[in-house]
RNA sequence: GCACCCGUAGUCUAAUGGAUAGAACGGAGGCCUCCGACGCCUUUAAUGCAGGUUCGAUUCCUGUCGGGUGCACCA
């Protein structure tokens, strides 16, 4: 479906023509003066040298051309020469009730659906979540809802780190703990138990533990690296336990991401390249790519055009060991050859950009993707306390995820509790945590992906201003409407759209003829601030329209009906919106 | 030391090179016999500094000051 502003620029394209002037000029853009017009078009003002004429006069002209326009209920030139313009409401209604009956409400999909795969989450196996994971998780998932409904096939992989020292810790303080498990037999014959010996606390604990003692125990630590290495060789005992180790951690990584809205299609790891890496860094010598510096195996990625210089890509550590570099190369691979994506999404913290300028590069430079693959780094910026420094508990240290999201799922209960007593406690719980989340991500999403953000959490959970509460009691307030009027006797689904008569009826019909615009213009530049910017400005305008409009004791029928059917598409569109933002709103709150 | 990113009202934040820089919180004032006042309306206040490119710069370029981050065997 074309979008609104290319009906409109094409009305006006067609005006300059008829006027004797290139049709290029007739570009309309969103007025940025919103009180004088809805829409502007600049052509006159840029084609005043080319044509070697006053710019008001080529204005004029254009204007002359517009008055019989069926589109548009009011033309004007102005002063330099820009042309002021305000649509009908018979043409804005049109496209509303068009968009209503078009797949995801008209956006313009993409001709064949471009396989993209989107990298985020990124936590490690037996270390609990904490809000260092926030960001990737809800930045991704957002992204990728956005691609999906904006035509792209995406899938999302969560690429945990399962695969380094740290299981080596695991395993190492475990044999001291339990050495009488048949993982440390090396005689032991057959299966093993089926039951892991350590539940997920139990795990939480030891990962802790083995990490602080490898730092002051050298024994230790040699024994854990010691255990890597028989891990990574395939040693039965150690295999089966690191199964068990990742069976227990990935069951409670699901909970928890399950509880933040979030959901992966894969669920690889590090340790499923682990078999691709020798025959990748073997491709990589013979065809010359990679070169020995310092003992380790590298290869240089700096370009002649560098402002800064970029260290070589490094593939072997000088003990012959793999590091991050070498899996994400080796995944890279994987992803090419098993999904043939045209395009790979990283969104990690920024501060690993220059990494992942070597790691682009490298995969470039080696073929490991088509020239054409399209390499995204989406890094994000730190979540900061309100003192401006990184987020911490107010003991200082880090803040597990799941204790934020029960503190502030905790706080709405309250909140909820205390303006509806009926409430009862099921479901109190259920909307509590509806708003949690939607303070939580609109918080987080509203801002651009790359600046820091302070994450101030009495500033998210206010019902009041730029919030997702806010959102969300919009809705709650339409529903409640919807509602009553079905109550009456009256048929939602039935309504029918009518022209508009107030400013803000026509300003609400307008701002949702802009909902793909939004959506498209996010996914573009992968930046879902981008949506919640116009769900908010869609709000307020509800809101203006819900005060300025009695709607319920609108005595005219169709009136009232005309009312309900354009809350009910505002309804439409905002559940749309947070549904790529990855949150939902509630009956009531 | 070198490089990269960011400097917008008191605070937090937005703006494909275009008219008078848009919101939110806070401050001041108003609106409930009426559909959810967790709302609406009015008002207050900002592009770090100095140059340049342009008809036009928050946006592009140079310098400068301030903050953050990164500079191969961690991830």
């Amino acid at each position: 479906m074309e979008k609104i502003l290319e009906l409109i620029s094409k009305e006006v394209s067609a005006a300059f023509e008829a006027a004797g002037y290139d049709a290029e000029l007739g570009k309309v853009t969103l007025s940025n003066r919103p009180d004088l017009c809805e829409y502007q078009c600049n052509g006159a003002m840029a084609g005043a040298k080319k044509y070697g004429k006053a710019p008001f006069m080529i204005a004029d002209e254009v204007a002359e051309k517009l008055s019989g326009s069926e589109i548009f209920s009011s033309v004007e030139s102005v002063k330099p020469g820009f042309l002021n313009l305000k649509v009908s409401e018979d043409f804005v209604r049109g496209y509303v009730v068009k968009m209503l009956h078009e797949h995801h409400f008209g956006i313009a999909e993409p001709m064949h659906a471009p396989n993209f795969m989107i990298d985020y989450g990124g936590p490690n196996v037996a270390k609990p979540l904490h809000v260092g994971h926030l960001r990737s998780a809800v930045i991704g998932e957002s992204l990728k809802r956005i691609l999906k409904y904006a035509g792209y096939k995406v899938t999302g992989d969560i690429h945990l780190g399962d695969w380094g020292l740290q299981m080596g810790l695991i395993i190492t303080e475990l044999k001291n703990r339990k050495p009488d498990l048949p993982y440390f037999d090396k005689d032991h014959k057959g299966q093993y138990p089926k039951e892991a010996p350590f539940t997920i606390s139990e795990l939480e604990e030891i990962y802790p533990a083995a990490s602080a003692k490898s730092k002051e125990d050298e024994a230790f630590k040699a024994e854990a690296m010691e255990a890597t290495k028989l891990l990574q060789d395939g040693d039965k005992g150690y295999r089966a336990l690191w199964h068990h180790i990742l069976n227990v951690s990935v069951n409670d990584l699901k909970k928890n991401y399950k509880n933040l809205n979030v959901n992966f299609d894969l669920w690889r790891g590090e340790s499923d390249v682990h078999d691709v890496i020798p025959g990748m860094v073997e491709y990589m010598k013979q065809h010359g790519y990679a070169h020995e510096s310092q003992g380790a195996l590298v290869v240089d990625v700096a370009e002649e055009t560098d402002t800064k210089e970029i260290p070589p890509c490094m593939i072997l550590k000088s003990d012959g060991a793999s590091l991050y570099n070498t899996t994400d190369l080796a995944t890279i691979q994987q992803r090419m050859e098993e999904f043939k994506p045209e395009g790979l999404i990283y969104v990690v913290d920024k501060r690993q950009e220059l990494y992942f300028t070597q790691v682009f590069r490298c995969a470039r430079k080696t073929k490991l993707v088509l020239p054409e693959t399209e390499l995204h780094f989406v890094g994000f910026g730190t979540m900061n306390g309100k003192d401006g420094k990184p987020f911490k508990t107010r003991e200082g240290g880090v803040m597990r995820l799941e204790k934020l999201i029960a503190e502030i799922d905790d706080k709405m209960y309250n909140r909820i509790k205390e303006g509806n007593a009926e409430i009862d406690d099921a479901e109190a719980k259920d909307t509590a945590h509806k708003v949690a989340l939607a303070a939580i991500k609109y918080g987080d999403l509203s801002n651009q992906p790359s600046k820091d953000y302070i994450f101030d959490i009495d500033k998210f959970t206010s019902f009041e201003g730029d919030t997702g509460p806010y959102i969300l009691y919009t809705m709650v307030r339409i529903k409640s409407i919807l509602a009553r009027y079905e109550k009456e006797g009256g048929d939602v689904k039935g309504a029918l759209l009518r022209n508009a008569e107030s400013a803000d009826e026509k300003n609400l019909m307008l701002l949702l003829t802009r909902f793909t615009d939004s959506v498209e213009s996010a996914a573009r530049d992968l930046m879902p601030n981008r949506v919640c910017a116009y769900i908010y400005e869609l709000s307020n305008a509800l809101n203006s329209f819900y005060h300025s409009t009695k709607i319920l004791s609108e005595p005219d029928e169709e009136k009232k009906s005309g009312y309900i059917a354009l809350l009910s598409v505002t309804l439409k569109v905002l559940e749309t919106g947070i549904d790529l933002l990855g949150f939902s709103a509630p009956d009531r709150m």
